[in-house]
DNA sequence: CAAGTATTTAGAACTTTTTCTAAATACTTG
DNA sequence: CAAGTATTTAGAAAAAGTTCTAAATACTTG
């Protein structure tokens, strides 16, 4: 959603884990969760902060709930970053 | 120090207002607590945070201790966000 | 529609983080 | 060296985050 909901949901190893996940592609929940020594209620609760923070966007097909990667957000966060290092992200990459 | 404290250190509102304060320039830990209304002793955790995550450093100057940006670390966190978003950095901007 | 699988929600226990107050350390200068 | 200013450390209280178990919801298919 804010700003501050993508770098708390980027704070959490896990969750930066499940994000690793889903470059591969979509998964759904249960697959998600098998590659964790969680309960699939502790990965749920990690996937509905990725999507509160819009990190992750979900898609029904069946009986499965499919999870994605939505980087849109990441722009945003490159972007404060690089300011950070005294201005234009461009003009710093060779 | 590690990656993940790099994220940690990231996550909380506070610690991003100080960096984006220190953009200006070094300050002391005493000009940087007069922006926040919080004690000087939560300003002083909130630095060692930042400090051990190596988003700053200090140099003393007589009684005062000055902090700065440290922005190397910043690469290292670009360079996993981007990786999210499917691969190359500079291919990407355009 | 009943039984089965997938996922989420609720609520409690535990851990970590943030903040404060009070005291300690560090340095400077008269 | 004494007094003053700047900052940190210690320890406690409060708030937020993570995890679990148990139960609920949702959907699928025989």
């Amino acid at each position: 959603m804010a700003f501050a909901d993508t770098f708390k949901a980027l704070s959490d190893p896990v969750r930066r884990q499940i994000l690793d996940l889903l470059k591969e592609g979509p998964m759904s929940a249960g697959d998600i969760g098998s590659h964790f020594d969680m309960t699939g209620a502790t990965i749920s609760y990690h996937l509905k902060i990725l999507k509160k923070a819009d990190l992750v966007f979900e898609s029904r097909d069946k009986n499965f709930i499919y999870y994605q990667l939505n980087t849109t957000v990441l722009e945003e966060i490159m972007l404060w970053i690089s300011s950070l290092k005294g201005g234009d992200f461009d003009a710093e990459s060779k």
